[in-house]
DNA sequence: CTAGTTGCAAAGAGTTTGCATGGCG
DNA sequence: CGCCATGCAAACTCTTTGCAACTAG
């Protein structure tokens, strides 16, 4: 299955380049690119073939019931982990040297090799920290 | 809401507890426990209930569908994170100082607090490693 | 020409909800 | 008794699939 270079797919793929980094939800991705002549089945189809290739992440989030794709730009974006906050629903980038060592020291405790690029840690980032703290001190 | 010591909510409660540590889809919980008398939405109502109520933890696993439940029979089983192999499906527990290692790291890196109970991180345990590279050398 | 791809609508899986009935406190 | 919970089936959301028409190589 050579994976023709039909007119949908370059949109596709042109539109997730565009969004490099980002994690997108089909429904948002097939909202986005309604006008532009695509049909929802083609952009799941089309999202499943480039998960496939390894071109893209399809990645799944806790209290999210669908799935997001992401699309990194460069190789750097492969090597560090997520993360999701359960405040804001946003997404971080942890650092490669922070990854590696964190990767490392799961791979030296339970001989378990992290997939790097499908790994997204939820918790509670800086700011939303800070605006519980502020309401906690407030009372 | 005081919560109403129901028939199908002590079926539940004793079900899961008897399931320590486990992680549990829906389905699953609703077929093992059918013949006790208990509906599909008695299940996911009290799994909403108990999980509001910091009982048991729901989460998400990367490339499946449904959401899992885990409940944790000592607070010693809530302070650490949890592996999910891509490989075979299993799941794993990361001891508690290499735990506090990976979130201390990412707090003083990102500023992000990890949600040790929510976190589930993907990747290849160690039996489905040495399959892929016995696999490998045998080419 | 041939095999992969598309759009559409229908089918699926997983989860939620409205409503009348039933059970806890 | 009053209020919450249950069961059932219908509704919903997200995703996949069958099929005939279409298009890239």
């Amino acid at each position: 299955m050579p994976a023709y270079a039909t007119k949908q797919r370059k949109i596709l793929l042109s539109y997730l380049a565009s969004h490099a980094d980002e994690e997108l939800p089909a429904d948002r991705i097939s909202r986005d690119l309604q006008n532009e002549g695509i049909s929802v089945s083609a952009v799941y189809r089309n999202l499943a073939t480039l998960e496939k290739e390894g071109q893209i992440q399809k990645v799944t989030k806790s209290g999210e019931r669908r799935a997001f794709y992401r699309f990194s730009g460069s190789d750097e974006c492969k090597k560090h982990i997520h993360l999701y906050c359960t405040g804001c629903g946003k997404t971080y980038h942890v650092d490669v040297p922070t990854t590696d060592l964190v990767a490392d020291s799961i791979a030296s405790s339970a001989g378990f090799e992290v997939d790097r690029s499908k790994t997204v840690i939820s918790g509670i980032c800086r700011d939303c920290g800070k605006a519980a703290r502020a309401v906690k001190s407030e009372k």
